[in-house]
DNA sequence: CCCAAAAAGTTGACTCGTTGCACTTAGTGA
DNA sequence: TCACTAAGTGCAACGAGTCAACTTTTTGGG
């Protein structure tokens, strides 16, 4: 990797860094593009060639956590049922995240507590689900445009913008998952035990 | 109604046709606030003092349509499964729209190819979420927090916004409610005959 | 080794949605 | 009639995001 691209880099991960102290500091709202520039000594011009919304700055690291969703349903032990990988694996990274301690906390509360923020998660997120939907048809030998496929992929999806607005949100994704499990045997009564 | 209140109203609506005019002919993005204020011949800051936002200018006659909803639900006929009137209820006003006709089709057809009109849209639908929650678990004596009848809420909108993006609408929105009606009945098997 | 092309960055002005402020106008109610 | 209030205006501003023209590097090929 050349000079180039390392300097691109520095400037990039400046500016993400400048972004997420500012960020945490004063609220998502409370700081603007302007800023975050000035704290990275780069121009507004610059930082948009780097990150396409102010939105973006926030979630530069996140973005191959999402990638995992997928991998997590192909790659699963054999065996395993779809829906339980996938149910294991939304209640999963939370834990994960628990552990990690204050900083990834203090990140969720910023995005949750900023509507524009929520939003952009959730469509980050759901732009995976022509990927599961294909996932999962691949994995039941069902089209790839199979609907059902593509209503479970998409429900399941959801399950964490659910998460999000309730009270306890490992209940909420449970009772989501309760749900669709139970209709998915019953519409194929072969995908509760091994595929 | 006074005088003053006839005016508003004229204004206001003068406001929403100008910009569904506008829109339908140019495009949602290819039209400014300033272009609709100047067609309806008022000052932008009028016109945000009827509306709060450019997309609130499109869904203005929509809004109560989308209360029809929790109205389907609670004073459907009695007998009915819940489930069983919420998918004949968006099959159904899909149908009705069909017989409007042209302008109906055009309307969709702008809000569909506008990722920004199809997130609002999605927003407004949403809000009904706690609503239907509420409906649901009062019909089913379940506690008004239940994460169950949270799920099947949310689940149950979000079908629309599954047969949206979808080759054929109609088969989405019947596999989606397929999953969740079995899911719901092995959930309360008490709940698929009468409430 | 040198030069041209590509990539990174800068500058400054601009559009567009949206808000705030100070002001006028016109119904309304007592 | 008169004070009050709500609607509307004009203008200036802010923040996000874009554009075009221009200056650096950095790089790769002859």
């Amino acid at each position: 990797m050349g000079r180039r691209e390392r300097k691109k880099a520095a400037t990039r991960r400046s500016l993400a860094d400048a972004a997420l102290e500012l960020f945490l500091e004063h609220g998502f709202d409370q700081v603007s593009i302007r800023d975050i520039a000035e704290a990275a000594d780069v121009s507004t011009t610059t930082l948009f060639k780097h990150f396409p919304s102010k939105e973006a700055l926030l979630f530069d690291l996140d973005a191959d956590v999402e990638q995992a969703l997928v991998a997590a349903v192909r790659e699963r032990e054999p065996g395993t049922p779809l829906l339980t990988a996938l149910r294991t694996h939304m209640l999963g990274t939370r834990a994960v995240k628990a552990e990690y301690g204050e900083q990834i906390a203090a990140f969720e509360r910023l995005v949750n507590s900023t509507p524009a923020l929520v939003e952009y998660h959730r469509r980050m997120w759901m732009r995976h689900e022509r990927a599961l939907t294909e996932a999962i048809a691949a994995d039941t030998g069902a089209p790839a445009d199979d609907p059902v496929c593509a209503a479970l992929a998409h429900l399941a999806l959801e399950a964490r913008a659910l998460a999000g607005g309730a009270a306890d949100p490992e209940a909420a994704v449970n009772a989501a998952f309760d749900l669709l499990e139970r209709g998915w045997e019953a519409a194929r009564p072969d995908a509760g035990r091994a595929s």
